[in-house]
DNA sequence: AGGTGTGAATTAATTCACAGCA
DNA sequence: TGCTGTGAATTAATTCACACCT
């Protein structure tokens, strides 16, 4: 996850090859991870004729996105529709990094489809088209940027529409309709994780207890 | 960290009690681990005066959050800043669960103030006057909300202007300038973890070798 | 020398079972 | 009876040490 992240950076800057302490630095855990990690990337493939780094020089880091790529399920790509085209869902709709990772935005939603022409690049529908065109446009995922209040009944409803999964981007917690599978990018579990370190008096650099 | 949503919601819904099975089911572990973690929250305290919770109705919904809030830093309220006013940017300054925690937006920063006037309520300032207004408004967090590729250039600056406090919201890994905090929070990361399960033969509900 | 792969040892996180209070 | 608090047992995650390739 991160180690990709990383990866992609030292592929950006054209470097080829990438030790495992060099990984942990950027990643902020150990070297000896990274390896055991590493180590399960091959597992699903059965075959033994490994060698993924070579000894002696670090890992390929083409040959590492690649396999992480898989890995992580961003070698096919994905169709996402965007449901809220406030100022977040239009910030989003032209996020650079999508394109880099295979995701495509093919629609966006919006009560008032009016507001948002003419400010972003993707076609905005009612709601009321969800159904007709998540399947028209073969939609999987869907970013929810509804207001919090309305957050958990839209998610019902993406449901029903056929959406897959669902990256929910309000502070609310939202239970899955059956199905599908939720995730969450809170603003604020990150700002509270970093208030928890600025504020605690042993300020641990591990994540520690802040579930 | 997540119990603090929960316990919020149900706060918001003026529920008075929550027991450790609903706090567990909410927030997708199980029971007896929400009695561990909250069992360590009145460590700190040293005194055994506890009952947090009490035997029998589960616990009080009010004390708890004030207990979480203090272990989180939550009580103190924080000034933060925006660094680069684009949409993102500006989209993120009226969040509205930033008050809700003791967040207060005192100032943005861009390069071309004058492309986001009137488009937002809070004040605006050049670059230049990043180190005079954080020593004036007592900034202590900035949310980095610049293109990818200023990202550790800007943070640099961040933290000579005295900012204890990084919230990143870039697609990069910057590493933290000294006595600096720097957490991510990276919508691909969220992305990336529901494309794994989506795509996964063996889709595990845990979050699992994901790193 | 430099750096990976992996089994064994250590350490931390989770689960379980049950005592104790409302 | 219902539900928390906590020590013991289990399970998983991290670290370490060292064989082995380049």
């Amino acid at each position: 996850m991160t180690y990709f992240r990383v990866a992609s950076a030292y592929a950006a800057r054209h470097q080829e090859r990438i030790t495992s302490r060099e990984l942990a630095d950027q990643a902020g855990v150990t070297a000896f991870l990274v390896r055991k990690d590493l180590g399960h990337l091959k597992d699903p493939d059965l075959d033994l004729d490994l060698e993924l780094g070579t000894r002696g020089a670090g890992y390929d880091v083409n040959q590492l996105k690649e396999r992480l790529s898989e890995r992580l399920g961003l070698t096919t790509p994905w169709h996402v529709a965007i449901v809220g085209m406030g100022r977040l869902g239009r910030a989003i709709a032209d996020y650079p990094s999508l394109i880099d990772y295979n995701f495509t935005v093919r629609a966006g939603f919006d009560i008032d489809p009016a507001a948002s022409a003419g400010t972003t690049s993707v076609a905005v529908h009612p709601m009321s088209d969800l159904g007709h065109i998540v399947a028209k446009e073969q939609i999987t995922i869907a970013f929810l940027t509804v207001p919090a209040e309305v957050a958990q009944e839209v998610a019902g409803r993406l449901g029903e529409a056929g959406v897959r999964g669902i990256l929910n981007f309000t502070p609310t917690v939202i239970n899955p309709p059956s199905g599908v599978h939720v995730e969450s990018v809170d603003f604020m579990a990150g700002l509270k994780r970093l208030s928890y370190f600025l504020h605690a008096p042993g300020a641990d650099d591990k994540p520690g207890s802040s579930r």
